[in-house]
DNA sequence: GACAGCATACCGACCGTATAGTATGTATAT
DNA sequence: ATATACATACTATACGGTCGGTATGCTGTC
């Protein structure tokens, strides 16, 4: 909150401060709702340091969802789920570290571009746009293993790594609504262990406790 | 657009328009960019209209959100998903229907109530509750067939009825927030349709065209 | 190594407009 | 006659964006 004075260590960064703030603020308030009053005062700065750095509102929303992907590439690209040998225990590595992320205040675990995307799908393509990459390199990231776990381990199958892919996003970025509507992030995890559930069966491996007997259908 | 004059049919419904205006525009444009103004227009009544009606902008969106309710609730009721006569069925038919009514426009198929969720969780909390309301209501009605189902063709299952009938209401929500990304309808689509796997899934029903052949897994 | 010249980074007052909300008046139904 | 359902004109403020200015650091020249 203290404003960089003249000479001060944070001169030149100003630019990240804001991007920082927009980071925070709009996962609270939405993009709409957050004014670049509001971002100044966040990121310590002043308006002109603002359009200094950004020409408009919106371009400060391209760059904010271009910071993003780049600095959640960075996060997930040094993550530990990475380690094992076969690549469905990477997945599901993946699902349990997605899981344990989603914790404390809202800002802090829900996704920047998803929350974006919903508000300005319609009136800012640039936005939206920026947006729709993050979303979907990052489900990228998710296509090679998922389709290694798919020709090692499925036959006849009549879904493709990139829908499962992508279907992970979903779920997380559905998850996170029903956490928002109810203040409380166990329901986003509750939605990621379905899903971890659905790639168990859909790949066909055990949990430790599993769920593999079934009833015979009754007559009702 | 024809604004209702003195003596016109239309007198006496304000409301109701401003209500059906509130669900399209807001859905299009996000409740913090849609302006009063806006939905006035939309609705062809006057300001005076809109603030005799509702006390503040944010009571017209608790009121958007309690309409949206009734009346997604009416519609699904009378729905034809309710017909078959086992739950499994129904549930099955749930979703399909649910599928089939992602079309046309991204504003005719998505959801009012958790794009506002989105947006003001965490500054209007009347909103948030009624929005709330109506998620966690509409995943309610499905809860009971979700049961039967389970204690008729599962044991030892590690998941609730409930928790299960919000994770389809969060593949829903993120469906569609990866439709708006992409403006394609298709990826909420196809969310609906890993959703129905998991659940042919989990209550062991043989899909007309199944994946239920597995290789066994390589080394690797 | 001092200094001119220049670019970058930032400051903060100001502007025009859009916005939520109000005050007051009027037509219609009961 | 009174209440309801609007219409219209107005207000105060908040907002995005502009503009002239200043501080700081870098670069080349002598």
């Amino acid at each position: 909150m203290s404003r960089p004075t003249k000479n001060s260590p944070e001169r030149g960064d100003a630019r990240t401060r804001l991007l920082e703030a927009a980071r925070d603020v709009i996962r609270k308030k939405g993009f709409a709702a957050t004014s670049v009053d509001d971002l100044c005062q966040s990121a310590g700065v002043t308006k002109g340091a603002f359009f200094h750095h950004f020409k408009t509102k919106d371009s400060l929303g391209v760059a904010a969802a271009n910071y993003w992907a780049e600095t959640t590439s960075a996060f997930f690209a040094s993550a530990p789920y990475h380690e094992p040998d076969d690549p469905l225990d990477r997945i599901l590595a993946y699902l349990d570290f997605r899981k344990a992320i989603i914790d404390g205040e809202t800002f802090e675990y829900t996704c920047l571009v998803g929350t974006m995307t919903q508000e300005v799908h319609d009136s800012a393509p640039a936005i939206r746009d920026a947006c729709s990459d993050s979303i979907f390199g990052h489900a990228a990231t998710l296509e090679a293993d998922i389709q290694a776990a798919q020709e090692q381990r499925c036959i006849n199958v009549d879904w493709s790594a990139e829908s499962l892919a992508r279907h992970t996003q979903a779920v997380l970025q559905g998850g996170f609504i029903l956490a928002k509507a109810a203040g409380d992030p166990n329901l986003a995890r509750e939605s990621v262990d379905h899903l971890i559930r659905y790639f168990r069966q859909i790949f066909n491996v055990a949990d430790t406790a599993s769920q593999k007997e079934y009833a015979k259908p009754k007559e009702t």
